[in-house]
DNA sequence: CAACCTGTTCGCCA
DNA sequence: ATGGCGAACAGGTT
């Protein structure tokens, strides 16, 4: 479910729970969801910190426990962070919880395509303090973004977009978002896309990341109808611009559905 | 019962 | 050696 602006509302869930001390944890060991972590270190150390600090980049989410402790947390599919009463009971795929006094701090992931990571140190880890800058972010240039079409010249637009590499936190609905705000079409290759257009590209991934980070990462209201986002879905669904209203493609790219205006968005 | 899914990663092939 | 692609992962929902 969840890319950048569900993440961050998913993020702030676990707020209440700052400052608080760790009183006990459950933790049921699911190994597809501890692929990258020791699930015996956390239920030994974990017990006992203060949970300290929350921060997002892209869909990836790092919490800080005083003394020396991180622990990250990857949404996959179905992934999300819910809160309890401290006496909450861990249902099938609660794959964490984090009893606190007032509260219980849940992992949640029925798909199991999340994932969670520990790691122990004074800062941040590196793989964390590393990733590539996000769209929000000064450093997510309009010659970053030239450099790296420029590196996958066969690849469609699409893909690209999903690439963590290239667009921390972008997903299936803010690809297509952007791609038919540029009017690009979604099958368009790398090396096809002139400059103007790629700094068009990134203008408008980080003015929809800002946007969607406002109104979903908030409260998750719903955004406005002039967005593709409210009628992608639909069966009959048409182009929100107003002059437009050609019926919408929709469409598997690369095995991924994509939904795009046939009219707006012209094939190269 | 079959198809679908807002994500990532692996192995194969060019 | 890389880049690009399809398949696989797992389980709920339509």
């Amino acid at each position: 479910m969840p890319e950048l602006a569900e993440v961050e509302f998913y993020r702030k869930q676990w707020d209440c729970g700052i400052g608080k001390a760790v009183d006990r944890i459950h933790l049921n060991g699911s190994a597809r969801i501890y692929r990258d972590a020791n699930p015996r270190k956390i239920r030994k150390m974990l017990p006992g910190t203060t949970f300290r600090t929350s921060e997002a980049h892209g869909k990836q989410m790092l919490f800080g426990f005083e003394p020396n402790l991180w622990l990250a947390a990857h949404l996959g599919m179905t992934g999300k962070l819910l809160v309890a009463g401290p006496e909450h009971q861990p249902e099938k795929h609660d794959h964490l919880v984090i009893y606190q006094p007032d509260h219980s701090l849940i992992f949640r992931d029925s798909r199991k395509f999340g994932r969670i990571r520990f790691d122990q140190g004074k800062a941040p880890p590196s793989w964390w303090t590393e990733l590539p800058p996000q769209p929000i972010s000064p450093e997510f240039s309009r010659d970053r973004v030239t450099a790296y079409l420029a590196r996958h010249p066969k690849s469609v637009i699409k893909a690209l977009l999903l690439d963590q590499g290239g667009f921390p936190g972008i997903g299936n609905w803010m690809a297509d978002e952007v791609l038919w705000r540029i009017r690009l079409h979604p099958a368009t290759r790398g090396r096809d896309i002139p400059r103007s257009q790629a700094h068009l590209l990134r203008d408008e991934v980080r003015k929809l990341s800002f946007e969607a980070l406002s109104i979903i990462g908030t409260d998750w209201s719903d955004p406005p109808d002039s967005w593709l986002f409210n009628h992608r879905w639909k069966d009959g669904g048409v182009c929100p611009r107003p002059t437009c209203k050609t019926p919408l493609i929709r469409e598997d790219l690369r095995g991924r559905t994509t939904c795009w205006c046939p009219k707006c968005q012209i094939a190269t």
